[in-house]
DNA sequence: TTCGTTGCAAACATTTTGCAGTTTC
DNA sequence: GAAACTGCAAAATGTTTGCAACGAA
């Protein structure tokens, strides 16, 4: 499986420094927090891996934030808050995520899935 | 009061269109809807009435899809379906919206609202 | 006149893509 | 050496903004 696919550095430190994050970042969030291990690293090419990784289903887009998509490798369903004021993406492990819908009851729709995401002020903003 | 003002003729055209569909327009979709009624309306125009009208609160963007905001003027909590193939979004009404959070569970959160969604196969794409 | 709205075009920010060079196996 | 990856810069979105003209009070 590992042995035929091709391991490439700069791929595989993008998968990890999602994957060792709990901010779901933004693809110029990523290339910022990679700028010290991969200072020559591209921006293009943290684009074209994400789309991959997503593509995959390694990865999934968990919210777009003022114009801007936030990634989180935790494939999963669970919960987020978005922070209006900081743009924070925050995972709420506590609550349950609701389950999916019966797809015999929406009559020809096929559910492949579903996101639940609250917004307001984090515990930093709202004081 | 206003609303019959010549002068908001054009604001009140892109509130009334958003209210009378229930296909959760992006504003080219709404500058498109109205080319009929107003064929020199300005996409900017457009996207400055929109963008007033959900600092006001009167409307909701309810989803990004594939990058585009989607605007809905009922800004009841409800649920929403989205087709990643024809990219509709499509109201659930029979699907009860979650509750929000208790607030002081979250120790310090304020939450102000929250967006349920469903992706998937609407009907006519799953043949 | 004064104030707010509009159209147009330019500016902006995010994301994608073409191409030439490099890396992996 | 073939095929896949990458950097760079340009292009392609979607959205915002500056400005002059216009309309209503």
């Amino acid at each position: 499986m590992e042995s035929t696919t091709k391991q490439f550095k700069k791929r595989n430190a993008i998968l990890e420094c999602l994957r060792g994050t709990t901010v779901h970042p933004s693809a110029d969030m990523v290339h910022q927090m990679l700028q010290e291990e991969h200072p020559d690293i591209s921006l293009a090419t943290v684009y074209r891996n994400l789309s991959r990784f997503r593509n995959q289903g390694v990865i999934q887009c968990v919210a777009t934030v003022r114009g801007t998509e936030r990634f989180d490798a935790n494939t999963a369903p669970h919960v987020h808050f978005i922070c209006t004021e900081c743009d924070a993406v925050i995972d709420l492990p506590e609550v349950a995520p609701p389950k999916s819908l019966d797809s015999d009851a929406r009559g020809g729709f096929r559910v492949d899935g579903c996101q639940l995401t609250f917004t307001g002020l984090c515990a930093g903003c709202n004081q």
